[in-house]
RNA sequence: GGGGGCGUAGCUCAGUUGGUUAGAGCGCCGGCCUGUCACGCCGGAGGCCGCGGGUUCGAGUCCCGUCGCUCCCGCCA
């Protein structure tokens, strides 16, 4: 017989009965009927019942165990009386009649029971998290993320991708964020920077000729956490193609997620064709460019029906300033004071003015409400018609210039269709953001930077882009990037772009941006003189992969999905990273701490 | 760096306008119980009410500061 078990805690079945087994697990639950007493011991595979009775030689040990002590136990298969069976459990219909057991491994009191399904604070999870995942949600959500993974990796090589390693000692790479510095134990004074993301590698891998290259990369970003932000490292489906146009990237792409979600969504609805939004059209109608689908609320410009309108408020807005607009947010089935001046409450408390709305009783086809009043009949119900609004309906606006309450709309929107039940859950709404705009207008700086990643392709002729005057700011402003996100319920998933791949297009991007010559050579010289020795056309993408597993997990926080996460402030409590080195460490790496002062 | 929420037993929480000895459930320890699967019943231990200061005859409760956790903004593809 093995050492430790012949069966898994999730195997035995009526099969089973009458044989001799040994399996070794965790004290799962134990009850004691004095008489008799039962303990559900657990695996990884499941639990089964082990019993004894005081006819069993083991019925004393049996009494001295404790939660989660992991024992190894020795007995025979039997039948579980009728009516007692446990559907519940896949070994349910039978139990082991117990006649040895050995103490593998006590336990002390926990810090936090394994059984049940009770919340606990993230302090003593995390400090003890080998215990929590030992609970099924999380252990679930572990096994998940690692069939999600295999799933990715088959999906991506059915497509013809290949999987590479890149290095994680690296240089400082172009991406905006934090790096996480490695000091140079050879090198005084010098440091490897961890990688934010595989960018230059893969289009590195690209310019030598490998053509479609995926790898389940970790990053690195030193920036603070969100409940959807890892602090410190995470993981993405980095992904590169050559002679590709953003199509192409759009039709390889597509499918894999549309799989990996069908397979794991547990018969929930995936989009089948992700619809494109234009930047500027999902800013518009969803006051968001990561737009969550599921809510079927569009925005609409209503400025016309204010402009010179008894509802002065707006009127003289817009009559100030030709940049201000009001934007309309529909609510279907809103139409009730209660709800109108809760939304208008819930704005002020965001340190909005208020959220002027109109709705519609019956009897009152003009609509309800200051702004109704103010407005008069007529134009409330031109504003109606043109949302496709009626009776029992709401409608709220927001004003202003777009730019500045764009970040309110947006949650604003959210908010009503959230508050209305109008949020289609259940469903993973997926949706292609495209036409990000090349360079944005940095106010405060009074010049143009780039808005987003500035190795993206410009969407025009390249003749024509290079032949731009820097000093047209209108024209400049209104050039678009080959650049895409894909956006899954609210939550951005993933950006890429089709690369700018010619050193003279690249030389002239980073000129508009103010870039002298030194500095990009300085900064980017390396990648130039790659691009510049034949450089194939080529793009990529990089979804979330934590994102995408936190989606089909359920969850709403990145912690639930990763094995060994960090807390907000990017500390393992559990191996006490980040830690204090020793004296002969920093010495070897030529390093003096200088810690700030404490008041 | 900034803002909101939370902090009472190992854990989840209650604790009245400031008023006797701070409670419950789970867990833990002991006892009883031969068919439970959130077993049941009886008893017990366990509290710097996050920490420091203040107001008050009196503070878990009010005020100030501070620390910790968390969510958000900034930051970040």
């Amino acid at each position: 017989m093995h050492r430790y078990r012949t069966h898994t805690c999730g195997a035995l079945r009526e099969g089973d009965i009458g044989k001799q087994v040994r399996l070794s697990g965790w004290c799962h639950r134990i009850r004691d009927h004095g008489g008799v007493l039962f303990i559900d011991l657990r695996d990884h595979y499941g639990i089964t019942q082990v019993v004894a009775d005081p006819d069993s030689p083991a019925f004393n040990q049996a009494e001295k165990l404790r939660s989660e002590w992991v024992v190894r136990v020795d007995g025979k298969v039997r039948r579980r009386p009728a009516g007692t069976e446990n559907p519940e459990l896949p070994t349910g219909h039978v139990e082991v009649y117990v006649s040895e057991i050995e103490v593998l491994g006590p336990a002390r009191e926990l810090p936090m029971p394994v059984f049940g399904e009770q919340e606990y604070p993230e302090e003593i999870r995390l400090k003890y998290r080998f215990l929590d995942l030992r609970r099924e949600r999380l252990h679930r959500n572990i096994m998940k993320r690692g069939a999600i993974i295999d799933s990715i990796r088959r999906r991506m090589k059915e497509q013809g991708f290949f999987e590479f390693q890149t290095p994680i000692l690296t240089a400082s790479s172009p991406e905006g964020a934090r790096d996480y510095l490695v000091p140079s134990r050879l090198h005084p004074g010098k440091f490897y920077a961890l990688p934010q993301a595989p960018q230059q590698f893969k289009q590195l891998i690209m310019i030598a000729g490998f053509d479609r290259y995926f790898q389940i990369a970790p990053c690195f970003r030193d920036e603070d956490a969100r409940a959807d932000r890892s602090p410190g490292e995470f993981y993405q489906l980095d992904i590169e193609m050559s002679f590709v146009t953003q199509d192409d990237v759009f039709s390889a792409v597509e499918p894999v997620l549309r799989g990996v979600f069908e397979e794991f969504s547990d018969g929930k609805p995936v989009t089948q064709a992700f619809p494109r939004i234009p930047y500027g059209e999902a800013l518009r109608q969803y006051g968001t460019d990561k737009p969550d689908l599921r809510n079927p609320i569009k925005m609409q410009d209503v400025t016309a029906h204010f402009r010179d309108s008894g509802f002065k408020v707006f009127a003289s807005m817009i009559a100030a300033d030709p940049a201000v607009e009001v934007w309309a947010i529909p609510a279907p089935k809103g139409g009730n004071r209660a709800f109108c001046d809760r939304m208008n409450e819930w704005a002020k408390s965001e340190g909005q003015p208020g959220l002027g709305y109109i709705f519609w009783r019956e009897g009152e086809e003009g609509g309800a409400g200051p702004v109704a009043r103010n407005v008069g009949p007529e134009r409330a119900a031109a504003i109606r018609r043109q949302l496709g609004l009626g009776v029992g309906d709401a409608v709220f606006f927001v004003a202003g210039r777009p730019g500045e309450f764009v970040k309110f709309a947006g949650p604003a929107r959210n908010r009503i269709g959230a508050e209305l039940g109008l949020v289609a859950k259940d469903r993973f709404e997926f949706c292609w953001i495209v036409d990000f705009p090349m360079f944005e207008w940095n106010e405060e700086e009074k010049k143009i930077d780039f808005s987003h990643n500035p190795f993206s392709m410009p969407n025009m002729p390249v003749e024509e882009f290079l032949q731009l005057d820097p000093a047209d700011r209108e024209k400049i402003l209104s050039i678009k990037a080959i650049q895409y996100d894909v956006v899954c319920n609210g939550v951005e998933l993933s950006s890429g772009a089709i690369r700018n791949h010619r050193p003279d297009v690249m030389r002239k991007a980073f000129a508009i941006a103010g870039y002298t010559q030194e500095e990009l050579e300085k900064r980017f010289g390396g990648m130039l003189q790659a691009l510049s020795l034949g450089a194939p056309p080529h793009g990529g993408i990089a979804p979330g992969i934590d994102r995408i597993v936190m989606l089909l997990c359920g969850e709403e926080n990145l912690r639930e999905v990763v094995l060994f996460p960090m807390n907000q402030r990017a500390e393992d409590l559990m191996m006490g990273a980040p830690s204090e080195v020793s004296p002969k460490q920093l010495r070897e790496l030529h390093i003096r701490v200088v810690l700030p002062d404490k008041p």
